[in-house]
DNA sequence: CGTCTATTTGAATGTACTCAAAAGCGGTGG
DNA sequence: CCACCGCTTTTGAGTACATTCAAATAGACG
């Protein structure tokens, strides 16, 4: 019996774009799940910890995130409802995060730790088709990204990311915005004075 | 029957650090593949046009990169032997690539085209799990390349790549390490000038 | 050997950063 | 509900890192 309006439908959308389920297999998958709220600012993940679980964003906003030894912060993620968010290889090798994860707003996850999930790919092998497919979006994501850190001045990099995710200027601050950029939050106030006066 | 000392061995081994695969599932996975040779200078892929083949570097190197508007290369990934390299979003959603790739050394490559590989993941699903782990792989090391370009100075961004890829400084001109570095030729000189007086 | 491309060197320039201070904004408690 | 506190954003001046342009040198390939 298919769930109907409850924190799980947004989960079962996001695999229905790429598997399909039958009734017993959303019922299993879901019982492997737990959910949590993280509150604005307190860590899903910090440095040093093994990150254990995948986390499927119900609501609300992640960063994923280092600083470096200057204390300077730099983004290398954000994730917003329907995204998956975690340190890949803290959660694949069981090592030491790198990253950390906190949260810009208060935040629901849906979250499947190690076992769970190979218990899942053992007894759903879809789910090897599913994050296959979640995974090279993610990674052809990634490569646009790098191309465009190569190729952009931070003029273009700004608008391009306003153009592309026009949804997250509005609810991140500017800080934010700057250090996923890649300049610093001064810069970033000066360029948008520039350019609004064009 | 295992084949032995051929082009095969390569491929074999590093689908073999993966998955398992019986006899009839290796002779199957080969008679899909084609292979092709790419003299030094010439092209992979140009954009513009579908990239339809994943390609698995058998002995060479090879780089995918774009050109900006004021015509200057910027490399998004090198590869050589035992890496997969091709344009994936072109790959799988048959649109014109971004991408150029072509070969810094004469490169033999073993290539499978979308249609051969959707039928390899309908016959043999344990392949889905083996893209979805090779894909992981490249989704690390991106995520840590875009960490590095962001803490990093150029300096900094050189010591790594000289650290991570000692065998690539040798194989590599120093104009496209410079490409993929995200410096200036003349600047990377410069660096190396400084470095050496240490 | 000659040509073409890559690397080095130097000088001038520009993009983005640092430091410092003021202004704006949001949350919290009195 | 207002006042205050802390954090973010803005603004300006000086600086540094990296680029551009130009020319000389070195190296690779036919």
């Amino acid at each position: 019996m298919l769930t109907s309006n409850t924190p799980f439908d947004l989960i079962l959308q996001n695999i229905g774009k790429h598997i399909t389920l039958d009734p017993t297999e959303v019922e299993f998958f879901i019982s492997l799940l737990e959910s949590k709220l993280i509150r604005r600012k307190d860590y899903l993940l910090q440095p040093g910890e093994i990150c254990k679980t995948e986390n499927f964003i119900v609501k609300g906003c992640l960063r994923t995130y280092s600083v470096d030894q200057d204390g300077v912060e730099h983004i290398v993620m954000f994730g917003i409802e329907d995204w998956w968010v975690g340190d890949l290889y803290s959660f694949l090798m069981a090592t030491p995060a790198q990253y950390y994860i906190d949260a810009l707003e208060d935040t629901l996850v849906l979250q499947i730790n190690k076992q769970n999930l190979d218990l899942l790919y053992e007894r759903v092998p879809k789910f090897e088709r599913f994050f296959r497919l979640i995974i090279q979006n993610a990674f052809i994501a990634q490569q646009n990204r790098i191309n465009q850190n190569l190729s952009f001045t931070a003029e273009q990099r700004y608008l391009e990311f306003v153009k592309k995710y026009p949804h997250f200027e509005q609810r991140i601050p500017q800080k934010q915005v700057a250090a996923y950029l890649g300049m610093t939050p001064v810069f970033l106030s000066m360029l948008r004075r520039k350019l609004a006066g064009k």
